[in-house]
DNA sequence: GCGGTTTAGTAATGAGTGTTACGAAATCTA
DNA sequence: TAGATTTCGTAACACTCATTACTAAACCGC
C-alpha cells in the first residue's frame, strides 16, 4: 500500500550512471543528477540510498550491461581472441556515446579528493578483479599450448589493461574509434603466438 | 621596496605540483594546498593567482622538471630506443614518490565537472602536443629506414601513448615498479623492427 | 625616524556541495 | 469514505569550496 514511484527505478538509474560516465564521481553533483534522471534529490535518496551508494549501484549496472565483452572474450578459445575482443570491443564502447565517452572504471575516478578514496578504492577494485580473471585466462592458455612456455601471463594481463586503460582515457580525449582501432592493432601485433 | 616575501616561490609551487599530482585539479582544496606549501591563502592568490593559474603553473613546472626524459627519447638513434626510454622512464617517474604516484597529466582530470572543463581541455591540449613530437620522430625514423615502411608512425605514437596511460592509471592503483616494466617489456615485444 | 609600499594572516563572503525535515499528494486496505 | 502508509517536492540544513577585504607587520628610500 501507499502511493507508487512515479519514475522508473531502472531508467532512473541508467541516467544516472550515464552521468557518472560523463563525469565522474566527485565531477557529478545532484544538480546533474536531477537534471538527467528527472527525479528530485529526496527520491533519488529514497530509493538509492546516498551518493557513495548510488554510484556504487551504477558501478555494477556498468559492470554487468556494458561489460558483457569481458565474459565474451574470456569464452573464445585462443589467448589471442581474448585481447583481440577486448581491444575492439573497448574500441567500440569507448567511442559509442559522443556524451559519455571512455569507461566508468576509468572516468570514475583516477586521482580524487580524501573524501571520495572509498569510491577510488572500489574502482581499483574491480579493475583488479578483471585483470584476475585474464591472468588466470591466460595461465589457462598457456597450459593448454596456446600460449609458449616462455609466455607470463600476469604480464600479459597486466599490459592488455595497461592498453585497454590507456585507450580509455584517449576516448575521453576525443579520440576516435578508428584511432583506437589502429592502437589495438598494435597492441595485438606484439602478443607472442 | 616594501616587505619581502617570507617563502620561496619556487619550493612552493613544487609543493603544490605535488598536491595536484596526487589529488588531482579538483581533489585539490586551497585547505590542502596551504598545508602543503605552509602558505596562507591569500599569499597563494597574490603569488600565482587563482587555483586554475596555479595548477597551470605547476603542469608547466611538471612538464619542465620531471617530464625530461621526453626530450631525451626523442633524442635516441633509433625509433625503439625512443619508445623503450619513454616506457622504461615512466615506470620509474610514475613509481618514483609513494606519496604522489603516477602522471600529473593523467591524475589532473581525466573525467570531471563543467567547472574545470578548462583544465580538462588544457591537459589533453599538453597530452597532443607530446604525441604529435612522437609522431614526427616515428615519421623520421622511417625516413631514415629505421622503420619499416609499412609502419605507421601516427598508430605506433597513439600506441606508445596508450601504454604510457594506462600504465600513469595502474601507477595511481598501487602497481609497483616492476609490474610496470613488466608491461613496458611486453609493450616493447610488439615495436617493429 | 618617517612615509610609502608590499606582504602576512585573520576572518569573512557568496556560491555550491551532499543531505534531510516536513507538509502535501497519492495510493491501498478496511 | 476513513485511516494508514508511502512518495513527492519544496525548502532548508550544515558544510566545504574558491575567493577576497582588511588590518597588522615588515621592509625600502629618504
Amino acid at each position: 500500500m501507499g502511493r507508487h514511484r512515479e519514475f522508473d527505478v531502472e531508467n532512473a538509474l541508467d541516467a544516472a550512471m550515464c552521468v557518472f560516465w560523463s563525469k565522474g564521481y566527485e565531477g557529478a553533483s545532484y544538480t546533474d543528477l536531477t537534471e538527467a534522471t528527472g527525479v528530485e534529490r529526496p527520491a533519488l535518496y529514497s530509493a538509492f540510498g546516498n551518493k557513495e551508494a548510488l554510484f556504487n549501484l551504477a558501478l555494477a549496472r556498468y559492470n554487468e550491461h556494458y561489460l558483457t565483452h569481458i565474459p565474451e572474450a574470456l569464452a573464445k578459445p585462443k589467448a589471442r581472441e581474448v585481447a583481440a575482443h577486448m581491444l575492439y570491443s573497448s574500441a567500440e564502447l569507448n567511442t559509442r556515446y559522443p556524451t559519455h565517452t571512455g569507461c566508468l572504471n576509468i572516468n570514475g575516478a583516477v586521482a580524487a579528493s580524501d573524501a571520495s578514496e572509498p569510491i577510488r578504492q572500489a574502482l581499483i577494485k574491480t579493475r583488479a578483479d578483471g585483470e584476475l580473471r585474464f591472468v588466470e585466462r591466460f595461465e589457462r592458455a598457456r597450459a593448454e599450448g596456446d600460449l609458449p612456455q616462455s609466455a607470463k601471463p600476469a604480464a600479459l594481463a597486466a599490459f592488455l589493461m595497461a592498453v585497454l586503460h590507456g585507450m580509455a582515457v584517449q576516448a575521453k580525449a576525443g579520440f576516435d574509434r578508428a584511432t583506437l582501432e589502429a592502437v589495438a592493432e598494435q597492441a595485438l601485433s606484439a602478443w607472442p603466438e
